[in-house]
DNA sequence: CACAATTGAATTATGTGCAATAATTCAACC
DNA sequence: GGTTGAATTATTGCACATAATTCAATTGTG
């Protein structure tokens, strides 16, 4: 039953719970179930709210601009956006002055989900039992892991 | 070609810098695409890595325990461990005891792999341009978080 | 022992992420 | 004006994640 050879070296830096990688990853996916239930009333997936967000700070952005925002390229981006039209949220444009681009624009439906989502980070906060302080400190070391990782190998 | 009404509320928490779940899905996203290079030599993805993680620190374990470790349901476990077992990386046996379980076994080569990974993490803390210390203080605050949002709501 | 409830894994359907490729358009040059 | 090269989006294929369902095996209860 046990394997032949037990573990043959139990290396600190390649156990799980040592994984900075882990903690991210779970607890990414564990936020995304947090979000689940608040977004299902307003019939958002979790990468939906966060286009929606970007569109409530920026409406008729690009296609490009977009992906740039949330770190996503258009084969995400552009299905995602599709589902966000066929929903009534928003229209999908090309561009007359430039014919490559696809610009976003909101729908009237679409700006006004802002006020509709505008209780949902308060519950998310209250859930995470987090103080403001912590999470305002937590969100810059990520911004700050996040900008280290995307820079280009030396 | 502006809309029609100008962003109605400029509402800090519904911005996206302001939004911790963005910095935590992202910086996830970002490290999945840190990892890839590494894996690829590997021919391991990032979940499937994960998994052999847990392998090498408990080798037979039963996908519910994996899903246990991982914070992953069979839905995903059962496709991605064929497709490992189909590497040769492990097999997957039916208890005798209790034949509703199922537990995953390592193969000789999926124990020499551990050796073969065992650079990735000093790669990636480099890359990271982070200090051992700050990279353990993050992984401990990001444990915390994940189990707070873990717990059921109030 | 009978039988309902529970558990564990697999299956199915939907929605991302991402790489690779194709198609289109724009800009610059000849 | 026509052509070439770069930029941008669309398409395709694969691998997760998750919820919901199904099915078999086990457990608990009387």
């Amino acid at each position: 039953m046990p394997s032949k050879t037990a573990t043959p070296a139990p290396n600190p830096a390649q156990m799980l719970d040592n994984q900075l990688c882990f903690s991210l990853y779970s607890a990414s996916l564990a936020m995304t179930k947090l979000y689940k239930p608040l977004l299902e009333k307003l019939e958002l997936t979790y990468p939906q709210y966060l286009v929606m967000l970007v569109l409530w700070e920026a409406d008729g952005a690009s296609v490009s601009a977009l992906g740039e925002r949330l770190c996503l390229d258009s084969g995400t981006l552009t299905p995602l956006l599709k589902r966000l039209e066929a929903a009534g949220w928003l229209a999908r444009q090309r561009s007359l002055e430039d014919e490559r681009r696809v610009h976003v624009w909101l729908s009237s439906q679409g700006r006004q989900l802002q006020e509709r989502a505008a209780h949902i980070p308060g519950c998310v906060l209250a859930q995470s039992g987090l103080q403001l302080d912590e999470l305002k400190v937590l969100n810059q070391q990520l911004k700050h892991l996040r900008g280290a990782m995307q820079a280009p190998a030396i």
